[in-house]
DNA sequence: CTTTATTGATTGAACGTTCAATAAAAAAAT
DNA sequence: ATTTTTTTATTGAACGTTCAATCAATAAAG
């Protein structure tokens, strides 16, 4: 069956049988054979395109980063106003759609968290990820307050989002997005009416 | 050196040792015998006192999820007044503490709970702490806001407080534990300045 | 006939568990 | 008080299993 150009379709085969086997049997027991399984290829081939069992779950990694910067990106730039909190809001959406909220990703995406604790190349992926999502954040949030607040404002928000994935990757049901979605707009809806409130009335907390 | 009346010191020895092997080089790397190197046991002891490695895994996790209720029984009960603002920041300061939210704990809980997402057992675990978690927070919220704005307001706290958990166990510092209880008080603040702003002006938002 | 793609049996290392052997401590017997 | 027996605690080598990686063989495509 040898074809030429096999390579992009064979390394997109590869990582997508790697989520689902995650998904199925949790990283611990992941192995090339189950992996090689899904995707319908013989255990060789994994080496052969990826190096090795490391660099195709370095490479699933990527892609779910990267498809979760896509999301948040493409919401953002169809942007009709430029309110800070048009641009939270997308954020928001953005982290609560990547690609697939339900399904392989969700569990892939903690697994490899808990994994990065101890391999540097993931960490490495996972830090430029969590900066991004904090400066930007912490950016939008500096249009509206003071410094000091804006950071945890962010820091937060950026926490609340995380919280509410790690919780939907647990439970047997899945995250449910739409729920998830209500309670960070809930918080922002509260973040940006208590500066009104401030501001028409005394602060009586702080 | 055998003594009469190893057993429960040397199973928390154990515990203890897992958790270090953990912080040290992940779960996936985490071996018996490394464990017992830790110990300053031999490998075979594992099984006689934990029945196998899952015993004792599933031992460790056990005592971490002790200690963490623990903490938040203590501050709860050595409150001075039962104000529901109250209740919930011992639970926010119990959560906090930990036993210890630095070192081997943080990262060893992390581990566990991606674990948990394929092991029966730990999953149960994980869904009794969780539930309560929720539910006294639910519970406190209820009795200064209606049902809806309740669930809310506890989801977004809960999952506020995991995601502090889950990035401070990414970063290599460790969590700061301080700047986390900030995060987690002004979050609550916010609710109730909201609340009485709601009461004192017209809601904008909502 | 050369290149690209793929297989699958083999290899070697690593791991958890088991178990016979051992030795200290405690209890019983002398 | 001394010896013997039993109990408790622990070891570490051996075993069987599992897994990732390798590579010679194979076969379609150019």
């Amino acid at each position: 069956m040898p074809k030429v150009g096999m390579e992009p379709i064979r390394r997109q085969q590869l990582i997508t049988a790697t989520m689902a086997a995650i998904d199925e049997v949790g990283l611990a027991e992941t192995t090339v054979m189950r992996i090689a399984r899904h995707a319908g290829v013989s255990a060789g081939i994994i080496s052969h395109y990826f190096g090795g069992k490391d660099g195709l779950l370095e490479a699933t990694m990527r892609q779910i980063l990267t498809d979760l910067s896509g999301a948040v990106a493409v919401r953002r730039h169809a942007l009709e106003d430029d309110a800070p909190r048009s641009h939270i809001g997308a954020i928001i959406e953005g982290n609560f759609d990547r690609t697939q909220v339900t399904g392989p990703a969700a569990k892939t995406w903690l697994a490899f968290w808990a994994s990065s604790m101890h391999k540097p190349m993931l960490q490495r992926l996972q830090n430029v990820n969590d900066r991004r999502l904090y400066s930007n954040l912490c950016h939008q949030f500096r249009r509206v307050m003071p410094r000091a607040e804006a950071r945890n404002a962010a820091r937060g928000l950026a926490a609340m989002i995380d919280g509410l994935w790690l919780r939907g990757a647990l439970t047997p049901e899945g995250l449910d997005a739409e729920e998830a979605r209500l309670v960070a707009h809930t918080y922002l809806d509260q973040l940006f009416a208590n500066l009104e409130c401030t501001h028409a009335d005394a602060n009586i907390y702080s």
